[in-house]
DNA sequence: CCTTTGTTCTATAAATGGTAGAACAAAATT
DNA sequence: AATTTTGTTCTACCATTTATAGAACAAAGG
């Protein structure tokens, strides 16, 4: 999986790279059961700081998506249940960038075509 | 239009003021043409600093969503033509939040469901 | 004429983001 | 068994961001 940080960005690095880890996850270049890196290597393959990646392991554990297990590594999670919890999380994350897109003035249409657009380059499970 | 600040947020005020904004237009409660509050009035009436407003309301002017004339107010701006930089600024806005909802385990047809609800509670033009 | 307006400036305080180094115990490897 | 690698934890530093505050200004509005 290849991961572009952009260091100019003002997205911070521990959220460019727990959103591409998240993409390589939807794109099926990693799986459940699969390792990611450890903190060190990938920092020094990323060219940041240790702490900084573990920062976005650490999130990416938040959201339920891999599973720290100290000493051994970060393992990408099998899909748990869908959680009405969740669901509202997602829905607020969806929120803003919906209400943007229409104002600017994409419509419904051209909104929902984009969407099925993205979700077609993700690998269907 | 009611705005609600939450001081606790991870979200800064206004990030979440300027968000507000864009879904009270999706919806229709203001249209363009529409003044905004003075950033004076609307920081009182928030509770927040008139510094706070005055940020929110640029990052709208940057985006295009409204037009600040000084001594006069901030209007609402009709809608411009969609160029492809905007589209991609948009694409990118969705990237994350569509790869986050399909890897924690939303099918593709439930996120479409999704986006079509969140789409159906805004004004047609 | 007076108020309101957005702008601009300085200032302060807290939080965030990123880097850095060191130390630790446990797991993995040799 | 010895060594390396691992994630964790801690302190530390620096720049930027966020939020508030007050003051001053010139121009628009009533």
């Amino acid at each position: 999986m290849i991961i572009h940080i952009e260091a100019e960005s003002d997205i911070p690095i521990y959220t460019q790279l727990t959103n591409q880890i998240i993409e390589g996850i939807a794109r099926g270049e990693i799986a459940p059961g699969d390792s990611l890196p450890s903190v060190r290597a990938f920092a020094a393959d990323l060219g940041v700081n240790m702490h900084t990646v573990n920062k976005s392991y650490h999130e990416l554990e938040k959201k339920g998506i891999i599973k720290i297990v100290p000493k051994s590594g970060a393992i990408i999670s099998s899909i748990e249940q869908m959680t009405e919890e969740k669901k509202q999380l997602i829905e607020a994350g969806f929120k803003p960038v919906i209400a943007e897109a229409f104002v600017l003035g994409m419509s419904k249409k051209e909104i929902e075509e984009l969407v099925s657009g993205m979700l077609n380059q993700m690998k269907e499970r």
